[in-house]
DNA sequence: TTTGTGACCAAAG
DNA sequence: TCTTTGGCCACAA
């Protein structure tokens, strides 16, 4: 069959990965942002679900809950990692919480409008 | 097929 | 203020 395997996954995860990758350095993203882009806000808890499997390719380090705050971060390896990668951009992180994080903050249904 | 769970969000007590 | 509950979708067993 032609291999039509261009991807194992559903292209709501695709979806997801494709905007997490399109998040500039310095900022962030929620995951009822990209859902919302999606078009699935309601189901923001998939965005995260689709991280379980982020590949490396997706900087999940970028996606934080709506609140700022690194909810995700026990998920990496090891947790610290995320917040390095943060501070790497340029992006404060106390106390798991991302620091101006509405400063920080990167729409994909507005920036990639 | 049915059940359970998950890195969320928002509302209500 | 904090806790609990409801909802929504998709995936794993």
């Amino acid at each position: 069959m032609a291999s039509t395997k261009k991807a194992d996954k559903p292209n709501f995860f695709n979806d997801v990965y494709e905007v997490a990758r399109l998040i500039p350095k310095g900022r962030v993203t929620s995951y009822g942002a990209i859902a919302n882009y999606l078009g699935t806000k309601m189901s923001s808890r998939m965005v995260g679900w689709a991280m379980n499997g982020c590949p490396k390719d997706v900087p999940a380090h970028r996606v934080v809950n709506r609140n700022g705050l690194l909810t995700g971060k026990h998920h990496f390896n090891p947790p610290s990692r995320m917040q390095q990668l943060l501070e790497k951009e340029k992006i404060k992180v106390v106390d798991d919480k991302v620091v101006d994080f509405k400063e920080k903050y990167w729409d994909p249904s507005v920036e990639l409008m």
